[in-house]
DNA sequence: TCAAAAGTGTTGGTATTACACCCATGT
DNA sequence: ACATGGGTGTAATACCAACACTTTTGA
């Protein structure tokens, strides 16, 4: 195994993206050769961590690796650390064999990161080839615990999300206010009046409307906002809370 | 070195009780000699996992010998994983040596725990020798990034006891809504008005007021109140929340 | 009888909810 | 011309913040 690898400690990361309809994570197609037959299933993005690197470095590397990003969103969850969390199915077991993973116990820190996957930045992203986008509805199993770590995710970023405006992450610089409805609606799985979410948002002043619209939308055209970060930052020394 | 540990994974914990006037925590005292001069200073309680331990059982365990408690509180705050977190002051290192710790790069799982002080748990209370309650408003320096550490815990709190009534592990069995009242002032620093503060409680179903007094004091002798966990975990269904 | 903390209601202002119609664009 | 989502105001209600005096006990 290489030696620059610490044998006991790994990271994991629960990406999200939005694409405008639904909540995605980037997860890892799996492919397991065990008892003659092969299965195919999802993991999430993981290492083992090297001894010359932090553990966010670590995560951050396994992020660059994975879409070819720098300096995104990335937040640590919690770290799992069950005596078995690699050894409840044989064919996570099987796995590791195949691809020469020590089968020692392995402690995660799980790590979620927020990328904005709009057009215009599609161009700068260039997915590892065994990844793939999935709807966070639609996901049931994972490989070892990591269904485990996805919904411990999917609650820490809806408590998050309570207290800082960290949802402009997943948006594009430029977003219409039915989109960042949309965006909190699916994170809290719920539904917001609209006259009253533009009423709140009204009320904040680092979401700033531009002078712009949409364009090529077979509709009455959306104005389009921004997030102003610093101004965020300046305000919030009082009131500390962002909530919906 | 004790072959049962796991050499770069430890746990430390972050020891909260409530004495009616001081949130204080418990840290261990430790002393140095280093370059001839016996230093002492406070650490965090914390110990490395065990290859047969899960990483909250290893925390369970610090807090069973450092106080003969078993079944408290105990909640996973983050992991600490930076390189030198070990080795900013050299006495740190000293004393790393001074024990036979390796000086090998630990990272190291925080917890939090919450631990009822009153009279009438104290008789249960053993504590470690070397334990020491200290105010955390008293506490200005710490071994390794204990500091760090405790800074986080002190985050944490505030933000879970927003969403969760976790105060009542600090308090004993029967209360007065001055003592919950005077926790929450330490905990979020600030001050409640007693009526305001009163009318939230007592539109709380999972908060009842007993038929009985304090007795002693000098002064008109306060209504005692218990907190049902029970009839709480069946309320919270829908209105997930509790905050004052 | 004094000191010390317990206990108790009202009011004005603010925030939240519920609700329905016209507008601008592309097809 | 039509389908699609964009954009807007008001009224009723619930919630929150501010405020001061009387009560009960032990010393």
């Amino acid at each position: 195994m290489d030696p620059s690898l610490i044998p006991n400690v790994s990271v994991d990361c629960v990406v999200f993206g939005f694409d405008f309809n639904d909540l995605k994570i980037l997860l890892i197609e799996r492919n397991i050769n065990h008892e003659d037959i092969t299965f195919q299933d999802l993991k999430l993005p993981g290492d083992l961590v090297r001894w010359n690197e932090d553990i966010c470095e670590a995560a951050s590397r396994i992020l660059k690796e994975l879409t070819g990003l720098e300096n995104i969103f990335l937040k640590q969850l919690t770290a799992f650390g069950g005596i078995n969390r690699l050894n409840i199915r044989p064919r996570d077991m099987a796995w590791l064999r195949q691809i020469d993973h020590p089968e020692e116990r392995v402690i995660t820190i799980a790590w979620y990161s927020l990328i904005n996957i709009a057009l215009d930045r599609s161009a700068q992203l260039s997915l590892e080839e065994s990844a793939r986008w999935i709807s966070v509805s639609q996901i049931t199993e994972l490989a070892f615990d990591h269904r485990l770590i996805l919904d411990y995710a999917l609650q820490q970023l809806r408590q998050d999300l309570m207290f800082q405006p960290i949802g402009f992450e997943l948006l594009p610089e430029k977003f219409t206010l039915s989109q960042l409805q949309k965006l909190y609606e699916l994170i809290f799985q719920t539904n917001y009046d609209k006259r009253n979410f533009r009423k709140k948002i009204a009320q904040v002043n680092y979401i700033i409307p531009l002078h712009e619209k949409q364009t090529g939308v077979a509709h009455k055209p959306a104005r389009l906002y921004s997030f102003n970060k610093k101004l965020y930052e300046k305000t919030r020394k009082e009131n500390f809370g962002f909530s919906l």
